[in-house]
DNA sequence: GATGAATGAGGCTTCATTCAT
DNA sequence: AATGAATGAAGCCTCATTCAT
């Protein structure tokens, strides 16, 4: 049997993810890594025999967690046809699904924002991994629609990245208060494309 | 004299300032009191002598560095006149400065999501004093500019939030790669209301 | 009353004191602070009031301990006159007597030993101010009596370390055999004096 | 093959030489058998199943390192000749050469001081294996040489052991101040031996 | 015989909090 | 009011030892 060998392939695995539902929890400092150990069902020392700091469990967590997250981007972007507008709404509603809905992408801006300062790599390396190729996608289709004659040339078009904005307020909100007051992520997404739509678009 | 009277009435202020700028470097598990304290030029105990905890100082500290960040907002609301085209770009530029330049603001932003779980009352607080003022002005402002004829109806004046989203942006991006790629705050200032005015509007 | 202070001044005396008998007992690395602490009638916290690690416990008790050791020698050995046999025998009564009765010396020297490699300043600085201001007692009265003709200028001379000898044998003896064999100091310190005077001395 | 059941009866001695540099270089608490291990290039599940415990470990090592030391002393004892001056002479040569020059000697007297304590049976093994023979050889000779009227009966004739603690000298000093001031081991020996024979002998 | 994953007791260190002065 | 020495709970991390494979 194979047992042990399964196990031992698998353990890094879910202690991190044990880490990531403690981290998210507490915070990086408030966490214990003992907790973490017991949702892990290892003991203390077991982690350590697989990261060497409880900074490292952090840091690999945070990667571990944001792995999955926009592998598929450049594959779906490069799917995209028909009109340009066409191809923006649904880049849109695709990151818009990541960011807004999937619990591991917010719950990974949170650390990037709280701990950021203490973990600049993680910063450095989510800014290209996730950041810049999804602006990038952003300004390519944007610049193609405007060379279509689609959309019109405005100060906005330099800062592709202001087509995340309502995302991230989405993603923010609902960090904050979502327990208060929920925001339907379907009808802000599609607002959201009203308004990036007309605000990107010629005049009718 | 009032020498000494003074200092002391000046006292909690001047360690809720000390302490604001070493929760600022380290957050709030990772500052010490002591750090605190001596950024304040008093000792350890002097600060028990004014705050029951160290919760209580973060907590008081928060408020004391908010409380100065929306005074004006209902009168300058007040005060706009004129096309609501005018009063929006006018509102815009007001609450944008704030959130995007504010030092105080933009940390305090961030350690509402750093630590909004462990003060869940700050949150409330802020939600209550800024965040539904100043998204009750904006909604107030669009839906006179739609009644005025100004600015169509659209799915996104249910979401008048949308409209602080890339000031959202703005803040999130400079405490996050402000120091690997700065935004031009004016420009994407004047791109955001472009944007955000041909997506309002009606078409031309 | 002073009482608080008082206590404030002779506290890490009292630790290192503390500090010296448990490091005695178990060695550096075998030894808790918690022991330390118990055995100063102080808790955990304080040790770290006055010391920042485990390691400056260490250093300052060996420093706090070796301090009392040689302060008057070279008073002591200006004081010597007379022929230089007699002075050279005092100056030898007068080291042994440390070197191999004190229990703060003898202990010194074994920590040093066992601990050297870790605490190479502690080292440096016992060379410094120990064992070369000693080998230099001795070598000016050899010298000295060289120059008087009571000493003959031999290849031993040339290593006033070697007058040590001895005790180092007896101080090593009683830490390593003690508890077996006992070795009748006085006598060996006579019969060590009576070798190194005929073996320095000129033929009768 | 036999290279496969070499390997197993060497693997003992091998574990056991990787132990010593590693005891040498960190003393017993701080090395760590899996440093160890790993010296010997096995893991460390191989250690335990040859010696029970960390603490067997280093026994057996002091053991198999002074082992080799004296195995000769007795039959080179013997096959000394000629004037007593000369034998002593000679068996100072031969002792001081192991205990100042030999590794592993240096060493294994810097473990007794270091842990004696902590392993009682290894000082009496290496006074009973060592230190005595060695004694009882020089006294021997020493008597031999009163007999026959080369040496004089001296208090340092009921003190054999006073003979070695020149060497013994040299072997600490290496030790501690061995990197900051040498001493000439030749020139040393030369000295020793003429201030012992001087000391010990008739008046010429 | 050998491996190395897993354990868990134990020690160093930190720091919020207290309180005698 | 203010001080700062003292406390002690708590957490990170180490490593000798075990044992399933």
């Amino acid at each position: 049997m194979k047992k042990r060998a399964r196990r031992k392939a698998e353990r890094p695995a879910e202690i991190l993810d044990a880490a990531f539902e403690e981290f998210v929890k507490n915070g990086y400092a408030a966490t214990r890594l003992e907790d973490v150990a017991a949702r892990a069902s290892v003991t203390k020392g077991t982690i350590y025999f697989y990261f060497e700091t409880k900074e490292r469990v952090f840091d690999e967590m945070v990667r571990h967690k944001s792995r999955a997250l926009f592998p598929e981007l450049e594959s779906y972007a490069r799917s995209l046809e028909g009109p340009y507008k066409q191809r923006l709404h649904a880049l849109i509603v695709f990151v818009y699904g990541k960011i807004a809905e999937d619990r591991a992408a917010r719950e990974t801006l949170r650390f990037l924002i709280a701990e950021g300062s203490r973990f600049p790599d993680l910063v450095d390396r989510h800014y290209d991994e996730f950041v810049e190729p999804v602006i990038d996608q952003f300004k390519s289709v944007i610049d193609g629609g405007i060379a279509a004659g689609e959309f019109r040339a405005s100060p906005a078009t330099a800062f592709p990245e202001i087509v995340m904005s309502p995302a991230l307020l989405l993603s923010l909100w609902s960090m904050l208060f979502g327990t208060r007051r929920q925001i339907d992520v379907a009808a802000f997404t599609d607002a959201s494309i009203d308004l990036l739509m007309k605000g990107l678009g010629l005049p009718d």
